[in-house]
RNA sequence: GUGUCUGUAGCUCAAUUGGUUAGAGCGCCGGCCUGUGGCGCCGGAGGUUGGGGGUUCGAGACCCCUCAGACACCCCA
């Protein structure tokens, strides 16, 4: 390749082709999360860095050295969104949405994400989410909808060998005590990575996330958060995999699911793939009730979750194919002084609700007839000078072959009629 | 941010141990059929071999830098 503009590092474009399959995923989605009762939130692309640094934890990874921050031209410092749950929740504060409508909201989004991270497969700097988020009820009925209206969000596709795993994180009833524990486990534990001797002090939770061998032994002997969970965590935590059986919904309880984000509090959850490599994780999420509180609303239990379109894309394969609609009518430009015509007659068919499309370019008869073909042309008109002049066309049924001359004034009719 | 591997037409790949004007298939455009498709045959366009520097009489092949991609670490959707 010559030295050409190129998208930057880690983003890329979605061309024809592959964008068929994304309007399908953005389409099982809506659907989907329209019939569980949820409205769709847009939200900017970028926020106030602050919305980001509250939610996140100043000590995740994310915070720390993945985000886009940047300074406009009136000196604010703001961030392109890295996720998407801190937009929702500072837009459900600012338009007081709790007090709008009945509780709880439902809400889902879908767009851009930007993490500065280095780009492999499933991961990259710019890449799209589809999340749900729902405030106002801490009924664990509600994790378990959540839950499994993942589950058949995954299904619907047609998603196989996904492992959904769930933990609780505690609560700040619990989780204090819990973290004392760990942190004196943690002063007598020994094989720990250089990494995770940092967070030891900062962020002892995230050594479960860690990969490395040693850590990964030295943890299974240490105190798990789900064993030290406050009575009410743990009823709440009980009925939410009681329910999910019920439901007829497959989990796996993973004492050490500990997640990115400092916000999450009791039911958390992640989905991972059997068959896409370290990036295996296509979609997650948990409950977060502290956090509306934390941006200066009232208190509100809440609870939501993102999956990574790239990433479900990678996993489904050739399993999902976005159909490239064939055309209804192809307009044969026969003399090409005629363009003129099939300009008018195209707009009158569309206006119909047919699709079509016609030749540009001048192209010889079979050249546009090939043009047709690849086009999956359900029928062409040859728009042809000696019966124009009579107020005819001759429309051409492609499956068939068979040609029927049509007048000018009813062509919509008559090609509606062909292609029943 | 670290490590390993890779980088030739739009796509998938060729090019003897460095040796003349870098090839093929598919795709694209056209012709055979001067107003009619899917097959076939024929032809055409399209590459400063990712970019830059170096070694050499000579580099797509070797060396260095750089950019990009893949995989793992890391992180997470």
């Amino acid at each position: 390749m010559a030295d050409i503009m190129k998208a930057p590092r880690g983003t890329r474009d979605i061309l024809p082709g592959e964008s068929e399959r994304w309007e399908l995923l953005n389409n099982v989605a809506q659907e989907i999360f329209g019939r569980y009762g949820y409205s769709r939130i847009v939200t900017p692309t970028f926020e106030l860095t602050d919305v980001f640094q509250r939610a996140i934890g100043q000590e995740s990874e994310i915070v720390q050295k993945q985000m886009y921050t940047f300074q406009d031209k009136g000196g604010r410092s703001l961030t392109l969104r890295p996720e998407g749950t801190a937009s929702v929740v500072r837009a459900y504060v600012e338009h007081n949405l709790g007090a709008s409508g009945p509780l709880p909201v439902k809400l889902y989004y879908g767009g851009q994400m930007f993490r500065y991270e280095r780009p492999q497969a499933g991961r990259y700097r710019e890449f799209w989410q589809l999340g749900v988020e729902v405030l106002g009820s801490d009924d664990p009925t509600l994790d378990a909808e959540v839950i499994s209206m993942l589950n058949e969000f995954y299904e619907t596709l047609g998603l196989k060998g996904l492992v959904t795993l769930i933990n609780s994180m505690g609560c700040p009833e619990c989780r204090p005590a819990y973290i004392k524990l760990l942190s004196d486990f943690l002063d007598s534990a020994e094989g720990l990575c250089p990494e995770c001797e940092g967070r030891r002090k900062t962020n002892p939770l995230r050594i479960f996330d860690c990969k490395q061998p040693g850590c990964h032994e030295t943890l299974k002997d240490a105190p798990k958060i789900s064993d030290n969970l406050c009575e009410s965590c743990e009823r709440h935590f009980g009925s939410v995999k009681e329910l999910l059986a019920d439901a007829g919904v497959q989990t796996e309880h993973d004492e050490m699911l500990v997640r990115g984000f400092d916000y999450y509090q009791r039911t958390t959850f992640e989905v991972q793939s059997g068959n896409l490599g370290a990036q295996n994780a296509i979609g997650g999420g948990g409950r977060y009730d502290g956090l509306v509180e934390q941006y200066g609303g009232p208190p509100t239990p809440a609870i939501g979750f993102a999956v990574g379109c790239e990433r479900i894309l990678l996993a489904l394969g050739d399993n999902i194919k976005g159909e490239v609609a064939g055309l209804d009518v192809f307009i044969v430009v026969i003399d090409h002084t005629m363009r003129k015509d099939a300009f008018r007659i195209a707009r009158t068919l569309r206006a119909a609700g047919i699709s079509c499309d016609m030749d540009f370019t001048g192209r010889s008869v079979k050249s546009q007839m090939k043009q047709a073909n690849k086009r999956a042309a359900k029928s062409v008109l040859f728009l042809g000078p000696d019966e124009f002049e009579q107020g005819k066309i001759k429309l051409r049924n492609m499956e068939s072959g068979d040609e029927t001359e049509v007048s000018t004034d009813s062509l919509a009719g008559a090609v509606k009629g062909m292609l029943v």
